[in-house]
DNA sequence: TACGATTGTGAATCTCGATTCACAGCGCGT
DNA sequence: ACGCGCTGTGAATCGAGATTCACAATCGTA
């Protein structure tokens, strides 16, 4: 059983990630990556192509966890939820594990990135928005929504939340409320803003 | 009269303006400047210390006269006008103006940038956000807003209308519906994520 | 006109991180 | 033992852009 998919190459990938994690990807050139993985640059180009094949691996790899554990809290809701609820509980998971990791979350929505990984920023996004895109028609459909342009109101949704939660401006940055106090005004917020009956 | 101001200052800061509004600050490099200006590369540091503090002072300038434009614009409005309204007119300054110059507004919002220039962009988001928070205390003051976390709800605006204006996922992108039509969604989402009665 | 100060010039230099590559160690089949 | 292929190594090389600096042109003034 050769493992030909060594362990090393998992090993970049944990480094590259522990780094963005840590530092966002400035601190994350390949030497820094190559050292904190135990291994020498070249292995790294033994492995990878070049450094933006592997960030776009790893970018890859932690939207996925994002958008499922997003999705599966929409699923545990018991059929026939109100399009409001469904809303809330996506924002309330994503809220949830952008203020558990910050610098993690600052790196997937807005920290600048070579044009090859943006592009995968961008897909993330967009299955984001079209997630809540979907819930909002469905409630328009259900007639528990006010009619409203579904595309506009999903990217500042997506763009909002992003700010309130990571941006420079939010203010969970100060020594300000909570967590929990954040996530709860939030959903007032998104309640409110798709116009959810009070 | 020696101006010792001369204008070869001022050709710089347009060049450099006039070459981030066309390609981003990629684009900006201090040889494309010095080229568009007519003038060699060491006459611009015979200017300016560095390639950031030209960029620094571009910078405020259009800040300053975005804030000014938004300001303004709220006092047109007659006394006692209700706090929505003023959101709203804000607002939606904010968005003609993006809107036709998309570019320029990517530039201040949200294209990557020096540590330095980024500095004086959080500084015009705060400025920004401040006004709308204002505006939002006044609105609950009055009793005509519900109670919220003004911070918050500001934040998530300035991110909000940044994403759905400039950003990727931005409807405007794609031929979709002109900018007026952008323009009311955006009014409708403003006055439904504060809470303003219908 | 002579002289110093200011401003303009642009090729040379510096920086910094990504990328390459000639070489070394190791495992495996013969 | 030998040949061969796969990994790992890290100093050397590249590239792109910012920054410097020795020299030239210009201007105000004595």
């Amino acid at each position: 059983m050769s493992t030909t998919t060594n362990g090393t190459r998992a090993r970049l990938l944990a480094a590259a990630q522990a780094l963005i994690e840590e530092g966002g990807y400035g601190g994350a050139s390949v030497i820094a990556i190559a050292e904190r993985a135990g291994l020498a640059v070249g292995t790294l180009y033994r492995h990878f192509s070049s450094k933006e094949e592997l960030f776009v691996e790893v970018f890859r790899s932690v939207c996925a966890r994002e958008e499922k554990a997003m999705r599966e809290a929409a699923e545990r809701l018991e059929d026939g939820s109100p399009a409001a609820l469904t809303l809330e509980t996506v924002l309330a998971t994503f809220a949830q594990r952008a203020l558990g990791n910050p610098r993690l979350a600052w790196a997937l929505l807005a920290e600048p990135v070579d044009p090859r990984v943006d592009a995968e920023r961008l897909a993330y996004r967009g299955r984001y928005a079209a997630l809540i895109g979907e819930t909002l028609r469905a409630g328009i459909a259900a007639g528990e929504l006010p009619e409203q342009n579904v595309e506009l109101t999903a990217a500042a949704l997506v763009g909002g939340c992003g700010e309130a939660l990571v941006g420079p401006l939010s203010p969970v940055a100060g020594g300000g409320p909570g967590p929990a106090a954040v996530t709860a005004a939030l959903r007032t917020f998104i309640r409110r803003a798709v116009g959810a009956p009070a």
